[in-house]
DNA sequence: ACTGTTATCCATAGTTCCGTGGAATATAGG
DNA sequence: CCTATATTCCACGGAACTATGGATAACAGT
């Protein structure tokens, strides 16, 4: 629209700052750009996983798009959006991370969402690599199943949330599970602890989730065959049942 | 204020996360943020600074104390307030890197504003650290003298930019300069650099300004500093002598 | 107590933003 | 060409935000 910059005042710079601020004043953009983290969605599958009106959610989506935040795929009738970079991704964990620290409010949220599994202790990243090497546990990603064939890590068994309870036999009770989900505030890793802990199995949170795993450069695998898995030969493969997330759009 | 959070739904958090968003929609609240992620400010100074009336500056202060993400002091009859805590300015910091990453704008602008030297290499902060050992660099605080004051690197000389060609004649012409400033968007110092190129001397500038190095774990000196701020030896060994001085977190 | 300084509170008017339906656009498939 | 689907554009009423002047509160000095 306005590539104009004449008026070439300090003040300018501030206002292109707040084209990017006027993004995450609405709580529900941030939302949607917590999604558009994880994986590209469609405006309807948007407007879904928010609950707001479609109209409105492609209005929320133009202001994304002005701040240069998300970019657009086409395919046939309908429109994909995705965060515009990795940048993007460390901006709003920042915000995360900046809000869990000075709002003792996000906390208390976390706390009485969260089942009372949120007092274990988390697996670190280098704790899992290690781990996965010698094959004595099972990496679970209970994210939906859009998100994790949007990425994941290597050798990963994609087991959304919802379904945990129904295929909860095809864990290994022998083996400890790691779930991980979208990151520290998401709830997804934690309930799926509490579900297995109930059950009587070993479960650990992983310490972040996706996003912050891409940002520390560990590999991410993008198929469900793992087959980009570079190093990691994979964090025991359980049993085959991963296959089963196949199935294409 | 409202510390009551009942209906825990999940819409809470995005809620709390939109209370800091709210801070960085308005253009002058990130300049406010940014000037007291360098040093405190009465109410009045940071009036001054922005070219707001008093009562608005107040107006946007309190926005801000809401989101905690400032605190306040106060001193006989004024009220200094300060960034709270470092966390936020690493928020700040990250806003700024993705509008630099993201809005071509940015870009140009700080093209326009800035000097042409814009184009020339920075010194990195381990290279001027082993330069500054062997002592033939002197480094040049080019901000104001308030903000040397709350912080600063350690040998560093004050000559904020307003007073840089009154007193070019302190600086041996025989040492290369390292001049710092606030950080990717301030202009202080690409502008003092090439204050100086014209005038012959050999100076470059700083990879980033001071709350980068002080993020990066680096010391950093807060004496008082006399008025006379050349006393300083230029470029002294810059391993932390300056004490841990205490005071402020 | 009185006075001057500094900051906050309050009411107001002008502006922008939000969610909403209904219309318009773009694409795929008869 | 016509229809169906997915998305965007548009107009509008209601809500929230911003700047501002005047009033109020906290404090220091005489």
């Amino acid at each position: 629209m306005e590539y104009r910059i004449q008026a070439s005042d300090r003040a300018d710079l501030y206002e292109q700052l707040a084209r990017i601020g006027k993004v995450v004043v609405h709580p529900k953009r941030i939302e949607l750009l917590d999604l558009l983290c994880q994986a590209e969605r469609s405006v309807e599958a948007l407007a879904e996983a928010t609950g707001l009106k479609l109209t409105t959610t492609s209005a929320h989506l133009q202001v994304m798009r002005q701040a240069r935040l998300v970019e657009t795929r086409r395919e046939g009738t309908r429109v994909y959006y995705r965060a515009a970079g990795e940048e993007v991704c460390r901006f709003v964990g920042a915000l995360g991370d900046l809000a869990r620290a000075r709002l003792a409010e996000v906390d208390q949220i976390l706390r009485s969402l969260g089942t009372d599994a949120s007092g274990t202790e988390r697996v670190s990243r280098t704790e899992l690599l290690e781990r996965a090497r010698s094959g004595d546990v099972v990496v679970l990603d209970v994210r939906p199943v859009e998100e994790y064939a949007a990425g994941h890590i290597p050798g990963a068994v994609s087991l959304p949330l919802e379904h945990l309870e129904a295929r909860l036999d095809e864990l290994d009770p022998g083996l400890e599970v790691v779930a991980y989900c979208r990151g520290p505030l998401c709830l997804l890793a934690p309930e799926a602890v509490a579900t297995l802990r109930a059950r009587g199995l070993r479960a650990r949170c992983l310490e972040d989730g996706l996003p912050e795993w891409r940002q520390a450069g560990l590999p991410v695998a993008t198929h469900s065959a793992g087959c980009s898995g570079r190093d990691t030969p994979a964090a025991a493969p359980a049993d085959g049942h991963e296959a089963r997330s196949g199935r294409r759009r």
